[in-house]
DNA sequence: CGTTCGATGCACT
DNA sequence: GTGCATCGAACGT
């Protein structure tokens, strides 16, 4: 069943813990893929100099001032869109970007979408197709195989098109360190992942 | 193994 | 003009 706003409006530690395990749902236009959450990180308001909100309010992170329950994608260096949930309210801007899945449907699809070129060469040939592990490892990656683009950017995760789901799927035991691939705020202990998992970056 | 570095677009100063 | 919440190719051991 899809996660409630009730969900999304609490304290982001709590929302980031309870993720783990969860669902991500993606369905463009008919096409559904799906994995379990198994690595995120938290960025927490306007003191957390890594997040978004740091600068205060600008046109770009106006989805972390506004409802919990929503998405917040953004592009990253020009390539990569990366996909956040909206997390507390009343004004407190703060979101848990999703960093890697355990694919569930769609996987086909996903091996699809991972596949392509770069600079116009082949980077991967039919013959090496991805495993199932590294379809949805890195944040990229995952939007990349999950279709997730800029055209998600401020969806409500109560709709159909873009949702988290509670299937009560075990996860493996969970672990808490450093946020990783940021050059300020790392003292913060916000990153959540399961422990041993294969689509687990390697910090 | 390891490290370096280019690709690429947009928000913000 | 600068700097990214990245990725993987291309090098050097």
């Amino acid at each position: 069943m899809k996660l409630p706003r009730s969900f999304y409006d609490r304290p982001t530690l709590d929302v980031a813990r309870d993720l783990i395990g969860k669902v991500l749902v993606h369905n463009r236009r008919g096409v559904v893929t799906s994995g379990v959450i198994v690595e995120l990180e938290a960025y927490i308001g306007e003191s957390d100099p890594a997040c978004h909100a740091a600068p205060g309010p600008t046109r770009r992170n106006e989805p972390l001032y506004g409802h919990p329950g929503y998405s917040y994608v953004y592009l990253n260096y020009g390539i990569h869109s990366l996909v956040n949930v909206v997390t507390e309210s009343h004004g407190r801007p703060a979101a848990i970007l999703i960093r890697a899945l355990d694919p569930l449907d769609g996987i086909e699809v996903m091996r699809r979408r991972r596949g392509g070129t770069m600079k116009g060469r082949r980077t991967r040939g039919d013959r090496n197709p991805l495993a199932r592990h590294e379809l949805c490892r890195g944040p990229g990656n995952l939007t990349m195989a999950m279709g997730i683009t800029l055209a998600e950017n401020r969806l409500d995760l109560l709709g159909d098109r873009l949702y988290i789901e509670d299937r009560a799927i075990p996860a493996g035991a969970l672990a808490w360190g450093p946020r990783i691939g940021i050059r300020v705020g790392t003292q913060h202990p916000w990153r959540a992942w399961v422990e041993g998992h294969p689509a687990v970056s390697r910090a």
